[in-house]
DNA sequence: GCTTTGACTCTCG
DNA sequence: TCGAGAGCCAAAG
């Protein structure tokens, strides 16, 4: 069927299957999507202001977090919460944490 | 409708 | 191994 819904909106279905204690990449989130832009992933993020969508387990190839709405330092604590260990300001055991869409 | 920016990724030095 | 630069796609102005 034809998805009429602009590409940011895919992402948030994405984004929104990680469940918790899990992350992902804009690289993995892009190609599920069919597409290269991974830059447009994070961009539609940040201009959704990740409205429902846990934005924050959504980081870069890596592993690092880049930035967000609510601070990297601030997230970087929530995703610890949620399970996600960190090594300074890279995500610990990244490729265990990782989620791929399965 | 065209131009600029962007929460990224990859390759070269 | 680490650092810097160029590239690609999409959305917003």
């Amino acid at each position: 069927m034809a998805e009429k819904i602009s590409l940011n909106k895919r992402v948030w279905t994405v984004v929104k299957e990680i469940p918790s204690g899990k992350v992902s990449t804009y690289k993995i989130v892009a190609e599920k999507l069919g597409t290269t832009a991974y830059r447009a992933v994070g961009s539609a993020l940040n201009k959704n202001r990740c409205q429902e969508v846990p934005c924050h387990r959504a980081v870069n190839s890596s592993g690092k977090i880049g930035g967000f709405v609510y601070g990297s330092k601030n997230k970087k604590k929530l995703l610890q919460k949620e399970g996600i260990q960190f090594d300074g300001d890279k995500i610990y055991e990244f490729s265990k944490v990782l989620y791929k869409f399965k």
